[in-house]
DNA sequence: ATATTTTTTTAGACAAGCCTAAATTTCTAC
DNA sequence: GTAGAAATTTAGGCTTGTCTAAAAAAATAT
């Protein structure tokens, strides 16, 4: 059984190493984890001595098999519970990141597969995440960032980068929500700032924003 | 902020003084928790110093207005957790306590008043125990425990003990369940068991049994 | 009233997870 | 290829919550 300090570590190993390919570096993985280093190096020897990952010494980790499976089932759980409160108890999305943090580390398969049915088998989180099914499979649609695409672009929006409440209270304000269309109007060469169509508004929004919005191709 | 155990020592704490004016033994709360004695007087000394609990050298804790605040704080998210279990994910009542265990240990308040209004602010839990409101308020029906009344008695149950999931699995096969009528038809003064109306089917259950089963005066 | 038993506390140790400071390895510049 | 910088690991220590064994206090029995 993995400890709390396991899970979320394991965690951030997944989401760092992105596809599995990359290496996670220890100080990368410090400052996702917000501690330091040497707290790093204790905790990848336990879960590398327990194969939920794999330690080259100065190289950096990355999940194994193992590591994945229970990583995906952590993250199953924290989209899920986002999920639920948006859903049923009216949370907005901006509010239920640091709720579900704690929720994911519930103990019970039994509650999440009648969470899961409760919610009607949702295929994503209110963030357009999609959700992991009870054996790990993950549906991930193909989707770029705005501020990749070019003038003339029109196509969905996918899903939103979800880490910061700011961004997702804008966001939630211009109507920039998964399944939402959206055409580029026009790009700004100088700052990369652009204009767009979205619910018949055109508005303005800055490359950092359009970094954060993930659309289809 | 309090710890998980912390939470934990003063719930059980609060559970074992009943109304708050028995003094809790160092060894009953280990029986309580699990644990040994010597932990115990660790315990104990931090939320005494903390000013949860009073505590005199070998003889025992009590709970202060502070303390009782916080454990019924638990009490009320662990109860409204097993009612939301039952009532919006089908858990039968015998597998709810391992979880809300958990579940109970959240932080966020909002979370909790949002679950109370998805609930439609329920009174009591699947067992019949009362869930104390926002502020710590909780309202205790008059009950006593089926055991110690006569033959000729007739009332409701107002809840069961909830400690055993085997009892609860009986009880809820037998028709066991807070709001229904109960009538004392006959008691075996050898054994204490007795026979009972539950349903308009007559049953024989044992003293055990009547000991957790709380009924209406 | 004192001896024995029971209960509780103290003392000292351990694991998990974190820290700082120092040592080591790798990377980068020339 | 080597010196200095940057990243990583090691060493040693801290806190929380647990344990066992020993000491101390309280309860009980005669």
């Amino acid at each position: 059984m993995l400890s709390l300090a396991e899970e979320n570590y394991l965690k951030a190993i997944y989401h760092l190493s992105e596809d599995g390919t990359k290496d996670v570096l220890t100080n990368a993985l410090a400052d996702s984890m917000q501690t330091k280093a040497a707290s790093v190096t204790d905790m990848i020897k336990k879960l590398s001595s327990k194969k939920f990952i794999s330690y080259k010494k100065y190289y950096g980790v990355n999940v194994t098999a193992k590591g994945k499976s229970q990583a995906l089932q952590v993250i199953r759980k924290h989209r899920l519970w986002e999920t639920f409160l948006v859903q049923k108890l009216d949370f907005t999305w901006d509010e239920v990141h640091e709720v579900a943090e704690q929720l994911e580390h519930i103990k019970s398969p039994r509650l999440i597969e009648k969470l899961d049915e409760f919610l009607g088998y949702p295929a994503t989180d209110p963030h357009g995440d999609p959700i992991p099914d009870g054996n790990g499979k993950i549906k991930t649609k193909p989707h770029l960032p705005l501020d990749q695409l070019s003038e003339g672009y029109r196509g969905i929006i996918v899903a939103v980068k979800d880490s910061d409440s700011d961004l997702l209270k804008y966001l939630d304000r211009i109507g920039a929500i998964p399944g939402k269309k959206i055409q580029l109007i026009s790009k700004e060469a100088y700052d990369n700032s652009m204009e767009v169509i979205l619910d018949n508004h055109k508005i303005f929004i800055s490359k950092e924003v359009s970094k954060n919005i993930l659309v289809t191709e």
